[in-house]
DNA sequence: ATAAGAATATGTTTTATAACACAAAATTAA
DNA sequence: TTAATTTTGTGTTATAAAACATATTCTTAT
């Protein structure tokens, strides 16, 4: 992907960042814009570094994640075009707490933090912009906290692929998640070993509640899973 | 505590927050702030109704808290004079995703989030106040769901005792937590049954690491808790 | 094409922690 | 003051999930 396409997502209001500024302060971003590729699994940033950019997900998909104890990595949350990250350490003026990886090769936007802090400043329907996302964020994390910590095996997991599909959404076929993960990323997101996550799908797939075909995961009765999800 | 005591908080910048309004701004909050009264135990505000109010504790001690499977209860958030909170729903423009109850007897401020939104709109320096502050609380969300999942019942323990120190602090005699809770709540606050957060104490106790005395928790060896909370 | 390494799958054992049970102490209410 | 209720403390049992072990299948590199 080159600039002209990123320059098409913010000058046709394709996110709902870019319907905030005026046009001035559009050419101000196109002109910083820098446009970087990754490569499946390739570290966007990396926990304790110092946050610079502003990452704008332009193809492919990213998540954000957290190592723990004895190299024990949490999945945080799914990042999916066109979205946003890696702007809350600068505003809390902290080193990363987490770190962004590509799932799949991906496009990313970066624009340095300072020039948006400068849009910021001068307008301020930019500042509440982020103020609801931080909120938003913020809710989902304390949710995460509950549902990560009380939830059992079956529960988070079925929990974990609801999340995959309102992230990423079907196939045509409106059935297969439109994410192939590792069972290890899916163990992660849902926090238990790998090991539990195959046998634990491999339950589902016996009560006919998905297919699965490698990495390829149909969900059959969605309502179930919604059910399990809940339960706990 | 009545409204003069606010007034002298909000004139004389005794918190972060007023030190960026203009003396017309601080008068629109003194004429709209309300004082309310919470006694122990009393529920400030309950998840899933709608926001109101930025909360100003004033005096006192307050925990937010989620309800999750089966009434089993997780603190977030512990909040001590002078902070603010209760703002982050009505940003998100959603429900509460938690309650907000108060520990002991405890003094609130409570200003219309209305008038906090028009102040916002009017100055930039408040809603970078409020990015800056719901950035934090973000990162601390983040890493909380990495120990709270990933921790042993001894490590969450440990934890929770530094958090209480952190927030709270010591008595005169340096050692003694200057909070005083319920069992139950220390096992709410990490994650464990009451049964198990008490034979855990009893372990500490054992260990030479606190002392106990009904509620009163003295802490005598500050670096072993940090070490067995970072897992050892 | 073949070897080497990763990822997936599944059975078995171990262990951390919840669940349960009950007693003693401390609060609160009558 | 006494009775009732809540909170704290401990021992025991049950169980969910990790840890371990070992195939098997799938990728990747040579």
């Amino acid at each position: 992907m080159i600039k002209s396409a990123l320059e098409k997502v913010i000058s046709e209001d394709l996110a709902e960042i870019w319907s905030i500024l005026t046009n001035e302060e559009k050419h101000r971003i196109i002109d910083a814009f820098e446009i970087h590729n990754f490569k499946k699994n390739q570290i966007i940033y990396a926990e304790g570094e110092a946050p610079e950019y502003l990452w704008c997900l332009l193809k492919g998909k990213v998540k954000k994640f957290k190592e723990g104890v004895g190299g024990r990595v949490q999945i945080l949350r799914l990042i999916r075009p066109v979205q946003y990250f890696g702007y809350r350490a600068y505003f809390a003026q902290e080193p990363y707490v987490s770190s962004a990886g590509a799932f799949e090769a991906s496009t990313l936007g970066a624009v340095p933090m300072e020039l948006v802090m400068d849009l910021i400043r001068n307008n301020n329907n930019l500042a509440l912009f982020f103020i609801k996302e931080l909120s938003r964020n913020l809710g989902g994390s304390d949710t995460k906290i509950v549902n990560l910590t009380q939830k059992h095996i079956r529960g988070r997991l079925a929990e974990a692929l609801i999340v995959l599909k309102d992230n990423y959404g079907y196939e045509d076929d409106n059935s297969t998640l439109k994410i192939y993960m590792a069972r290890e990323d899916l163990a992660n997101l849902s926090n238990m070993t790998t090991s539990n996550a195959i046998r634990t799908l491999s339950g589902f797939v016996n009560e006919k509640i998905i297919t699965v075909d490698g990495r390829r995961i149909r969900i059959l009765n969605e309502a179930m899973l919604k059910k399990i999800s809940k339960f706990g």
